[in-house]
DNA sequence: TTTATTCTTGACCAAATTTTGACTTTCTCC
DNA sequence: GGAGAAAGTCAAAATTTGGTCAAGAATAAA
């Protein structure tokens, strides 16, 4: 899975140069030149945030504090003032980390690795799976089959994020009741089969393929 | 190994009841009459465990939270109410499932014996058992000879299950029954031989050789 | 409200499994 | 060796299960 990491500089050319940088180390990027571009793209919900300190309307600091109130994740000034003062106002602000300019490459690429992989290990289950081409965004329950959004009902969804979520393993009818409508499954398990038409029927008119087998007298399975 | 089972309940008349019915079952019970006893009970580490939700003082809804900070089982809800407002509070406070007064006994022990296996199941870390080049993944319920997956149907595969957990020891068909349809489970234990026999085919024209011996007037064996 | 979408139900069919019963073979003990 | 019990074989019947469909409820949207 594919960290997604969104930038922020009034710089266009050093936002375009670390991104394709990023990218080519496997990120993927989103670039923002103001605060307000910033926060509007704050719905890509990226696991990391580059902040530039210096920017003309509101800086760096403020921004930090306004993305602090939406979504929690790892963020880094860039700045070029170093002084304690700075540090200070920087981590009551909210921020992660600080990166001086002129940063290395190397060492920018090593503080992300490590901030992305400390909040992994303190954190929730991954929001994304993805499995053959197939990417299911668990935050936003959307599912995308190559860039193609493919829209699937609540119940269904359900479903689908309880299974791929649990790859592999056999669920019987009554405990993917239980898992999706809530507790005591007392209803009739029949409803599954036809959600589980109905799931199979677009995952494979969109990508051809099965992702859900039935495990005869067992349950059901997310093949991964 | 005997599964353990704490019984909570204000009327002592009640748990001693219980207490004799489940132990005839093979059930090992701790029983006590108040929360504060419960919870000094906790120690014993229970398996499952048996909840009023009426009782003085602390009554089982509080107790239930109480004891999800101690321990994780299944706990079963023993109650009179049965509204709808009450199963939801049940399961807010950490309840697996609910059982209205008065309540059948055979019911009391097929539920408990249903949470129990699929507690069982649930927790163990995936299992392998292997056998001269025959790889049984006890958690994906696949069969496998040199990365040839064989097909086994549920009955067969629980057969082969139990017998291969328990290599080398011998299980007359009545106790193969027993193990895999349910405890009172009664019937023809002539199906065994059927199923046997399909299970020997299979593991034969795959492998080549014998898995599962006859031992004459006794049973068969898994051989290991 | 009307309208559209989603959820659920029940019926039906087809497939796979499970069980049964008749029959044969094998083993044990006299 | 032979009687009788236990195990093995086989095919057919019985049952369960899963897939499909259409239509009625329920829910959300307009």
């Amino acid at each position: 899975m594919a960290y997604r990491i969104l930038i922020v500089d009034d710089e266009p050319i050093l936002t375009e140069l670390l991104s394709t940088h990023l990218q080519d180390h496997g990120y993927t990027v989103s670039a923002a030149n103001s605060s307000d571009e910033a926060l509007a793209k704050l719905n890509t919900k990226p696991n990391l945030i580059l902040l530039d300190i210096n920017m003309p309307g509101m800086d760096g600091l403020e921004l930090c504090k306004v993305i602090r109130n939406h979504i929690v994740c790892p963020i880094l000034f860039l700045t070029a003032r170093i002084t304690e003062q700075d540090k200070v106002n920087g981590l009551r602000a909210g921020g992660d980390d600080y990166i001086t300019k002129p940063f290395g490459l190397q060492e920018l690429l090593a503080r992300i690795e490590a901030h992305l992989r400390r909040d992994e290990r303190n954190n929730r289950p991954p929001e994304v799976v993805t499995s053959q081409g197939l990417i299911i965004n668990l935050s936003d329950r959307k599912v995308f089959w190559n860039e193609q959004e493919l829209s699937f009902s609540k119940r269904e969804f359900d479903i689908i994020e309880f299974l791929s979520s649990n790859p592999n393993q056999v669920f019987d009818k009554e405990r993917i009741y239980e898992a999706v409508w809530g507790y005591d499954a007392e209803g009739d398990s029949g409803v599954i089969k036809e959600h589980i038409r109905k799931i199979r029927a677009k995952l494979m008119r969109a990508s051809g393929s099965e992702y859900i087998e039935t495990v005869w007298g067992m349950g059901y399975r997310w093949k991964k």
